[in-house]
DNA sequence: TCCGTCTTGTGAGCACTGTACACACTTCTG
DNA sequence: CAGAAGTGTGTACAGTGCTCACAAGACGGA
């Protein structure tokens, strides 16, 4: 409510710069976003831009918040369709969804996944977005470990390794073993390290079906983590 | 021989501007880089360098040449000091080596594994330093092979997901089950994501010890491919 | 209703970039 | 020793991010 007219118009010209920017990454790349080619776009002067972003990496970072709330309900819709005791048919269809998405907006994967362009700095505003898959995917770990599917090794190092946040926050893995977890985390890392490999060209020469080579590699990670394909319950 | 002084020059300049841009590149990151200010900096005109690159995607490629050969020369020095029948001890050199040397130059890490910058081309000679490092790690599975070590798991699925030239060409791996070269391939693209996911701070939150964590998952890793840690020969 | 403030949009301008080109000078080659 | 080839320079163009002084409009309170 509040002044409306006047804020609403100003949300709507943010998600015209935004699209236009989008639009913009995706045709030719992160390096040739430039505000005055945006500006141009949409009819408007290039110092009005400034008016909504600060900075050219603001936008940059507006763009990856956004790319990684498309993954997140992407990956999480994926998720729900799936019935939540078929733990192998979710893992498969939260890594196939993270593949397919990176393929669709490869430029905005990049963005986000790639080298930190500006800095170092993760602008506050990014972490929550950032943890949809992650927390995605802690459920799924989460599900197996109550379905006693998953087997702790306990005398395995681990212990200090992890972020204290993880167990006390309020995320799904509260109270799971620390060497369970840690497994967890690798396959998280793994499936991205996967896609990105793939997506930028470091398997050209290696592997010739990268589907099929993806499959394949999906499946062994959610093996490491204790979820084998067929089964729902036993 | 031939025209050595002109050549030698040549030569000596290319290096030099190649030196300067590594300094900046290291310094400010790969966006920072400019041709002007690296010519500023070795006291020549900008419009000279280009009689020495024809453009600076031309001087960033030749940063790349260069990045993936000291990552190859360090990880194949650290491999070569290992006993050979130390399978595990060899892992363990080449996965931390490759660690620290993407710590140390952070930025040349990025310039090659994050996200291609310019296109999608990966100018032919990128390719052959490109790959020292997995073939560091192919001899090591080689090994490991012919020391009886891995298991082949007939039944597994994976025909024609490899590009032939693996089997063909005169690569470590020649010979072996197709389903050992596909895990073996997965634990090489496993070790650099989990290198690029901790340098590029996604892990920031979950783990807190990046050193354990580190030594935990390489050593899994290398469990996948039927390396175990102590032991050099039975 | 009117007045002052706050927001939006503009154009000009600064310092910088990559790259092309015409020119001079040096070095090599036939 | 001539001419070709290579090297270096200054200038110029088109583009960039970003700042700033200004104008016009929308808003809130009197």
């Amino acid at each position: 409510m509040a002044q409306t007219a006047r804020t609403r118009a100003r949300a709507a010209v943010i998600e015209e710069i935004k699209a236009a920017a989008r639009a913009q990454l995706a045709a030719e790349g992160a390096a040739a976003l430039s505000v005055r080619h945006v500006a141009r776009q949409l009819g408007m002067s290039s110092s009005g831009v400034y008016r909504y972003f600060a900075s050219r990496d603001e936008l940059l970072t507006a763009l990856i918040i956004d790319a990684y709330n498309a993954m997140g309900a992407a990956v999480e819709e994926a998720d729900s369709k799936i019935g939540r005791d078929d733990l192998g048919g979710r893992w498969w269809a939260v890594s196939s969804t993270v593949r397919s998405w990176a393929m669709a907006h490869p430029h905005e994967y990049g963005l986000v996944f790639g080298s930190p362009v500006p800095g170092y700095d993760a602008p506050q505003d990014t972490v929550l977005p950032a943890t949809r898959v992650p927390i995605t995917l802690a459920s799924i770990l989460r599900d197996a470990w109550d379905a006693d599917r998953v087997e702790a090794v306990p005398g395995t190092q681990a212990s200090g390794v992890l972020d204290p946040s993880l167990k006390h926050g309020a995320t799904p893995l509260q109270g799971l073993p620390e060497d369970v977890v840690v497994r967890g985390i690798l396959a998280w890392v793994e499936l991205f390290g996967l896609v990105s490999f793939e997506l930028f060209g470091h398997l050209v020469g290696s592997v010739a079906d990268p589907d099929a080579f993806f499959r394949s590699a999906s499946e062994r990670i959610a093996t490491s983590i204790g979820i084998t394909r067929r089964e729902p319950g036993g």
